[in-house]
DNA sequence: TTTTCTGCAAAGAGTTTGCATTGTA
DNA sequence: TACAATGCAAACTCTTTGCAGAAAA
Protein backbone atom coordinates (compact mmCIF):
# COMPACT_ATOMS: atom_id res chain seq x y z
CA UNK A 1 0.00 0.00 0.00
CA UNK A 2 2.95 2.32 0.42
CA UNK A 3 3.94 4.11 -2.68
CA UNK A 4 7.86 4.27 -3.30
CA UNK A 5 8.71 7.50 -1.77
CA UNK A 6 6.91 6.55 1.26
CA UNK A 7 9.48 3.72 1.66
CA UNK A 8 11.83 5.51 1.07
CA UNK A 9 11.07 8.08 3.83
CA UNK A 10 10.11 5.76 6.11
CA UNK A 11 13.54 3.58 5.60
CA UNK A 12 15.50 6.86 6.34
CA UNK A 13 13.39 7.51 9.73
CA UNK A 14 14.14 3.79 10.38
CA UNK A 15 18.05 4.79 10.17
CA UNK A 16 17.92 7.78 12.07
CA UNK A 17 16.65 6.39 14.99
CA UNK A 18 18.62 3.04 15.07
CA UNK A 19 21.60 5.42 14.18
CA UNK A 20 21.35 7.80 17.41
CA UNK A 21 20.40 4.43 19.63
CA UNK A 22 16.45 4.91 19.51
CA UNK A 23 13.75 2.54 19.43
CA UNK A 24 11.58 2.41 16.20
CA UNK A 25 8.03 2.37 18.11
CA UNK A 26 4.88 2.24 16.39
CA UNK A 27 4.01 5.89 17.84
CA UNK A 28 7.12 7.10 16.17
CA UNK A 29 6.24 5.58 12.81
CA UNK A 30 2.72 6.79 12.95
CA UNK A 31 3.86 10.37 14.08
CA UNK A 32 6.36 10.43 11.39
CA UNK A 33 3.69 8.90 8.86
CA UNK A 34 1.23 11.61 9.53
CA UNK A 35 3.56 14.34 8.79
CA UNK A 36 4.44 13.01 5.37
CA UNK A 37 3.83 14.62 2.24
CA UNK A 38 1.24 16.62 4.36
CA UNK A 39 1.33 20.52 4.91
CA UNK A 40 2.44 21.38 8.20
CA UNK A 41 0.59 20.17 11.60
CA UNK A 42 -0.10 21.16 15.16
CA UNK A 43 -0.11 18.88 17.75
CA UNK A 44 -3.69 18.61 18.39
CA UNK A 45 -3.89 18.15 14.22
CA UNK A 46 -1.25 15.31 14.75
CA UNK A 47 -3.72 13.55 17.63
CA UNK A 48 -6.58 13.83 15.70
CA UNK A 49 -4.70 12.43 12.57
CA UNK A 50 -3.70 9.32 14.73
CA UNK A 51 -6.67 8.84 15.73
CA UNK A 52 -6.63 9.72 19.17
CA UNK A 53 -4.49 5.89 19.83
CA UNK A 54 -1.50 7.95 20.89
CA UNK A 55 -1.31 9.48 24.12
CA UNK A 56 -0.72 13.41 23.91
CA UNK A 57 2.44 13.16 26.45
CA UNK A 58 3.96 10.40 23.32
CA UNK A 59 3.48 12.79 20.81
CA UNK A 60 4.82 15.63 22.56
CA UNK A 61 7.60 13.38 23.27
CA UNK A 62 8.00 12.69 20.19
CA UNK A 63 7.89 15.64 18.29
CA UNK A 64 10.66 16.74 20.54
CA UNK A 65 12.82 13.91 20.12
CA UNK A 66 12.17 14.11 16.04
CA UNK A 67 13.24 17.83 16.61
CA UNK A 68 16.33 17.02 18.09
CA UNK A 69 17.41 14.71 15.59
CA UNK A 70 16.21 17.41 13.04
CA UNK A 71 13.99 14.94 11.57
CA UNK A 72 11.38 17.62 12.09
CA UNK A 73 11.03 21.71 11.85
CA UNK A 74 8.86 23.27 14.25
CA UNK A 75 6.85 26.28 12.68
CA UNK A 76 5.80 28.85 15.07
CA UNK A 77 1.93 30.19 14.01
CA UNK A 78 0.67 33.13 16.11
CA UNK A 79 0.92 31.11 19.59
CA UNK A 80 0.89 27.96 18.22
CA UNK A 81 3.39 25.44 16.81
CA UNK A 82 3.08 23.49 13.56
CA UNK A 83 5.45 20.74 12.53
CA UNK A 84 6.72 19.67 9.08
CA UNK A 85 9.61 17.27 8.22
CA UNK A 86 12.58 18.78 7.76
CA UNK A 87 15.02 18.96 4.63
CA UNK A 88 16.75 15.55 5.34
CA UNK A 89 13.13 14.20 4.19
CA UNK A 90 11.69 16.81 2.14
CA UNK A 91 13.33 20.03 0.08
CA UNK A 92 14.94 22.58 1.75
CA UNK A 93 12.67 25.19 1.48
CA UNK A 94 10.83 28.30 3.69
CA UNK A 95 7.88 29.87 4.05
CA UNK A 96 5.93 32.74 2.57
CA UNK A 97 2.85 33.94 4.71
CA UNK A 98 -0.32 35.85 3.17
CA UNK A 99 -1.09 38.02 5.93
CA UNK A 100 -4.66 38.39 4.34
CA UNK A 101 -5.66 34.73 3.99
CA UNK A 102 -3.00 32.97 6.26
CA UNK A 103 -1.90 30.89 3.31
CA UNK A 104 1.42 29.15 4.05
CA UNK A 105 3.30 29.10 0.37
CA UNK A 106 7.03 26.86 0.77
CA UNK A 107 9.77 28.20 -1.71
CA UNK A 108 13.22 27.77 -2.26
CA UNK A 109 15.89 29.73 -1.74
CA UNK A 110 18.80 30.86 -4.06
CA UNK A 111 22.03 30.36 -3.44
CA UNK A 112 23.32 33.62 -3.54
CA UNK A 113 20.78 34.15 -0.09
CA UNK A 114 22.37 31.17 0.95
CA UNK A 115 25.79 32.50 0.63
CA UNK A 116 25.27 35.81 1.85
CA UNK A 117 23.79 34.33 5.39
CA UNK A 118 26.84 32.12 5.97
CA UNK A 119 28.72 35.15 5.44
CA UNK A 120 26.89 37.05 7.76
CA UNK A 121 26.87 34.17 10.31
CA UNK A 122 30.51 34.56 10.00
CA UNK A 123 31.08 37.85 10.56
CA UNK A 124 29.69 37.67 14.54
CA UNK A 125 31.61 34.79 14.86
CA UNK A 126 28.79 32.20 14.34
CA UNK A 127 29.09 28.96 12.33
CA UNK A 128 26.12 28.38 10.72
CA UNK A 129 24.64 25.22 10.96
CA UNK A 130 21.21 25.95 10.44
CA UNK A 131 18.51 29.06 8.61
CA UNK A 132 14.88 29.70 8.48
CA UNK A 133 13.54 32.53 6.36
CA UNK A 134 10.11 33.68 6.96
CA UNK A 135 8.32 36.05 5.03
CA UNK A 136 5.73 37.68 5.54
CA UNK A 137 3.12 39.63 2.48
CA UNK A 138 0.68 39.70 0.07
CA UNK A 139 -0.22 36.44 -1.76
CA UNK A 140 -1.65 36.94 -5.56
CA UNK A 141 -4.92 35.54 -4.81
CA UNK A 142 -5.35 38.24 -2.35
CA UNK A 143 -3.67 41.18 -4.18
CA UNK B 1 15.00 60.37 34.28
CA UNK B 2 14.21 59.70 30.77
CA UNK B 3 17.34 59.94 28.33
CA UNK B 4 16.62 60.75 24.73
CA UNK B 5 16.62 58.09 23.13
CA UNK B 6 13.39 57.34 25.68
CA UNK B 7 11.71 60.09 25.02
CA UNK B 8 11.86 59.45 21.74
CA UNK B 9 10.65 56.31 21.53
CA UNK B 10 7.85 56.72 23.82
CA UNK B 11 6.81 59.64 20.96
CA UNK B 12 6.63 57.27 18.41
CA UNK B 13 4.36 55.01 20.65
CA UNK B 14 1.98 57.99 21.48
CA UNK B 15 2.24 59.08 17.49
CA UNK B 16 1.31 55.31 16.49
CA UNK B 17 -1.24 54.58 18.81
CA UNK B 18 -2.94 57.75 18.08
CA UNK B 19 -2.67 57.51 14.70
CA UNK B 20 -4.79 54.40 14.58
CA UNK B 21 -6.73 55.69 16.69
CA UNK B 22 -6.27 53.75 20.04
CA UNK B 23 -5.58 55.44 23.63
CA UNK B 24 -2.60 55.60 25.09
CA UNK B 25 -2.90 54.64 28.73
CA UNK B 26 -0.92 53.25 31.46
CA UNK B 27 -0.77 49.64 30.52
CA UNK B 28 0.28 50.43 27.23
CA UNK B 29 3.36 52.80 27.94
CA UNK B 30 4.30 50.33 30.79
CA UNK B 31 4.51 47.66 28.52
CA UNK B 32 6.15 49.36 25.92
CA UNK B 33 9.02 50.55 28.40
CA UNK B 34 9.57 47.52 29.72
CA UNK B 35 10.61 46.21 25.69
CA UNK B 36 12.83 49.27 25.50
CA UNK B 37 16.56 48.49 24.53
CA UNK B 38 16.29 45.49 25.84
CA UNK B 39 16.36 41.92 25.26
CA UNK B 40 13.46 40.00 24.31
CA UNK B 41 11.48 39.10 26.89
CA UNK B 42 8.39 36.63 27.76
CA UNK B 43 4.72 37.25 28.74
CA UNK B 44 6.01 36.38 32.53
CA UNK B 45 9.15 38.32 32.26
CA UNK B 46 6.92 41.42 30.90
CA UNK B 47 4.11 40.85 33.87
CA UNK B 48 7.06 40.39 36.64
CA UNK B 49 9.33 43.85 35.09
CA UNK B 50 5.95 45.63 35.57
CA UNK B 51 6.15 44.59 39.10
CA UNK B 52 2.85 42.80 38.62
CA UNK B 53 0.49 45.64 38.71
CA UNK B 54 -0.78 45.14 35.14
CA UNK B 55 -3.56 41.84 35.23
CA UNK B 56 -2.09 39.03 32.68
CA UNK B 57 -5.14 39.24 29.78
CA UNK B 58 -3.60 43.09 29.44
CA UNK B 59 -0.73 42.45 29.31
CA UNK B 60 -1.73 39.57 26.63
CA UNK B 61 -4.16 42.14 25.03
CA UNK B 62 -1.61 44.71 25.17
CA UNK B 63 1.38 42.58 23.02
CA UNK B 64 -1.57 41.56 20.59
CA UNK B 65 -2.40 44.92 19.35
CA UNK B 66 1.14 46.06 19.91
CA UNK B 67 2.14 43.19 16.94
CA UNK B 68 -1.04 43.61 14.87
CA UNK B 69 0.47 47.50 14.89
CA UNK B 70 4.25 46.48 14.11
CA UNK B 71 4.80 47.97 17.44
CA UNK B 72 6.41 44.56 18.35
CA UNK B 73 8.03 41.69 16.70
CA UNK B 74 7.11 38.12 18.66
CA UNK B 75 9.83 35.42 18.34
CA UNK B 76 9.72 31.92 19.47
CA UNK B 77 11.88 29.97 21.71
CA UNK B 78 11.51 26.51 22.41
CA UNK B 79 7.47 26.17 22.60
CA UNK B 80 7.45 29.82 24.35
CA UNK B 81 7.49 33.26 22.78
CA UNK B 82 9.35 36.23 23.80
CA UNK B 83 8.62 39.57 22.49
CA UNK B 84 11.07 42.63 21.69
CA UNK B 85 10.08 46.31 20.05
CA UNK B 86 10.02 45.67 16.27
CA UNK B 87 12.06 47.77 13.49
CA UNK B 88 10.27 51.07 13.94
CA UNK B 89 11.65 50.97 16.94
CA UNK B 90 14.71 50.55 17.09
CA UNK B 91 17.05 48.91 14.33
CA UNK B 92 15.84 46.37 11.85
CA UNK B 93 17.68 43.32 12.45
CA UNK B 94 17.51 39.11 12.87
CA UNK B 95 18.80 36.49 15.20
CA UNK B 96 21.25 34.03 15.46
CA UNK B 97 20.33 31.44 18.56
CA UNK B 98 23.62 29.24 19.47
CA UNK B 99 22.49 25.76 19.59
CA UNK B 100 25.03 24.88 22.29
CA UNK B 101 24.57 28.08 24.90
CA UNK B 102 21.14 29.44 24.04
CA UNK B 103 22.41 32.66 23.60
CA UNK B 104 20.73 35.14 20.77
CA UNK B 105 22.93 37.64 18.54
CA UNK B 106 21.41 40.39 16.61
CA UNK B 107 22.69 40.49 13.25
CA UNK B 108 22.26 42.65 10.20
CA UNK B 109 21.17 41.57 6.95
CA UNK B 110 23.29 42.93 3.96
CA UNK B 111 21.31 44.83 0.91
CA UNK B 112 21.92 41.62 -1.43
CA UNK B 113 20.00 39.48 1.21
CA UNK B 114 17.34 42.06 1.41
CA UNK B 115 16.98 42.28 -2.63
CA UNK B 116 17.28 39.14 -2.99
CA UNK B 117 14.13 37.42 -1.14
CA UNK B 118 11.91 40.26 -2.72
CA UNK B 119 12.75 38.69 -5.82
CA UNK B 120 12.54 35.23 -4.49
CA UNK B 121 8.71 36.73 -2.99
CA UNK B 122 7.81 37.90 -6.44
CA UNK B 123 9.12 34.77 -8.05
CA UNK B 124 5.89 33.12 -6.20
CA UNK B 125 3.30 35.58 -6.70
CA UNK B 126 3.82 37.40 -3.14
CA UNK B 127 4.42 41.11 -2.93
CA UNK B 128 6.45 41.12 0.49
CA UNK B 129 5.93 43.80 3.35
CA UNK B 130 8.50 42.34 5.96
CA UNK B 131 10.52 39.42 6.28
CA UNK B 132 12.43 37.43 9.33
CA UNK B 133 16.02 35.52 9.25
CA UNK B 134 16.66 32.91 12.15
CA UNK B 135 20.00 31.67 11.90
CA UNK B 136 20.89 28.75 14.30
CA UNK B 137 25.25 27.62 14.93
CA UNK B 138 27.26 27.51 17.43
CA UNK B 139 28.34 30.85 18.49
CA UNK B 140 32.19 32.18 18.94
CA UNK B 141 32.22 31.07 22.36
CA UNK B 142 31.02 27.96 21.92
CA UNK B 143 33.31 26.51 19.23
C1' DT C 1 16.00 -10.37 30.02
C1' DT C 2 17.19 -5.66 30.14
C1' DT C 3 16.39 -1.30 28.64
C1' DT C 4 13.56 1.94 26.53
C1' DC C 5 9.04 3.74 25.52
C1' DT C 6 4.12 4.52 26.30
C1' DG C 7 -0.28 5.48 28.64
C1' DC C 8 -2.32 7.31 32.44
C1' DA C 9 -3.35 10.73 35.56
C1' DA C 10 -2.43 14.74 37.82
C1' DA C 11 -0.25 19.15 38.22
C1' DG C 12 1.43 23.29 36.39
C1' DA C 13 1.74 26.92 32.74
C1' DG C 14 -0.07 29.58 29.41
C1' DT C 15 -4.14 31.76 27.12
C1' DT C 16 -8.88 33.40 26.43
C1' DT C 17 -13.37 35.39 27.72
C1' DG C 18 -17.35 38.16 29.70
C1' DC C 19 -18.58 41.58 32.50
C1' DA C 20 -18.43 45.28 35.91
C1' DT C 21 -15.43 49.14 36.81
C1' DT C 22 -12.13 52.55 35.70
C1' DG C 23 -9.65 55.71 32.80
C1' DT C 24 -9.12 58.30 28.39
C1' DA C 25 -10.55 61.56 24.97
C1' DT D 1 -20.34 62.17 28.89
C1' DA D 2 -19.41 58.42 25.65
C1' DC D 3 -16.35 55.11 24.53
C1' DA D 4 -12.43 52.34 25.06
C1' DA D 5 -9.36 49.77 28.13
C1' DT D 6 -8.48 47.34 32.42
C1' DG D 7 -8.97 44.13 36.33
C1' DC D 8 -10.99 40.25 38.02
C1' DA D 9 -12.28 35.64 37.98
C1' DA D 10 -13.28 31.64 35.81
C1' DA D 11 -12.76 28.41 32.18
C1' DC D 12 -10.06 26.45 28.91
C1' DT D 13 -6.12 24.68 26.35
C1' DC D 14 -1.44 23.50 26.19
C1' DT D 15 2.64 21.32 28.24
C1' DT D 16 5.26 18.68 31.66
C1' DT D 17 6.19 14.98 34.96
C1' DG D 18 6.44 10.46 37.62
C1' DC D 19 5.48 6.03 37.61
C1' DA D 20 3.69 1.37 36.49
C1' DG D 21 2.92 -1.53 32.69
C1' DA D 22 4.01 -2.67 27.75
C1' DA D 23 6.94 -2.98 23.90
C1' DA D 24 11.46 -3.13 21.62
C1' DA D 25 16.25 -4.72 21.39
Amino acid sequence: MYNCNMNKSIESLVVTLKANGYSVTKSRKAVFMTLLDKEPQSISEVTKAVGDTIDRASIYRTLELFESLSIVERLPIGWKHKFELSDAFAAHHHHATCIHCGKIVPFEESDTIKLELKKQAEAIGFIETNHQLEVRGVCSACQ
